[in-house]
DNA sequence: ACCAATACTAAGTAATACTTAGAGGTGGGG
DNA sequence: CCCCACCTCTAAGTATTACTTAGTATTGGT
């Protein structure tokens, strides 16, 4: 499975939609959105990125999150993304630091 | 110019290559290196993952970070992907803590 | 077992990326 | 200024990939 295809599931799973509802609100043609749902979590074909970004909007995750290959990074996408910009910016300055420091 | 685009020829300044070298480096054929790496950095044409991968090792960034639409989340990706496993953890700890309490 | 909803697939058509061949732009040396 | 080397960009044709159609499986509930 592609990287893409495992998120979306993943991200779909959380929220309880079906493939179809998902391609629906995220604005795909209702008679070929169950193929091409299908088509995108199995990683048969790719959807496009301005696509991929109408899944996050739907889904509520940041567009990054859809492209995650790493499950540690994924997780952290989820988390920040909820945060205010005031403590985005704390995340920011402390991993800096940590970065620095070695 | 494209998400992609953009994250790409930021990416690829710092460490100063040509598109040509960078192309190279990731495995395009020298005879349309030239175009091709024009083509995505301007976002007349989009690169398939598995090449968006092998763009961020060459790069030494996360292949999240060339998909990031926000430059905060795109600067969050730049530090945390040098972080150790240690590191790693202690930063989704507090993110995912900071995310709870509110 | 049955029905409804959901997920999947093959094959043809449409859209997109890749290749080719070259043109434009930039900066340094003579 | 002119030339050269290097880098970047573009149009148009070809090759590859995604989308559509028309179904067939599978899953979960009663």
């Amino acid at each position: 499975m592609s990287v893409i295809g495992k998120r979306l599931k993943e991200a779909r799973s959380r929220v309880g939609l079906s493939q179809e509802r998902l391609g629906i609100l995220a604005g795909i043609d209702e008679m070929s959105v169950s193929a091409r749902m299908s088509q995108y979590e199995r990683g048969v074909h790719t959807p496009g990125y301005p696509l991929v970004e109408r899944f996050a909007e739907v889904l509520e995750v940041p567009v990054e999150y859809l492209y995650a290959k790493d499950d540690d990074t994924a997780e952290l996408l989820l988390y920040f993304h909820r945060l205010s910009a005031d403590n985005k910016a704390r995340v920011i300055e402390m991993t800096k630091n940590m970065d620095l420091e070695r």
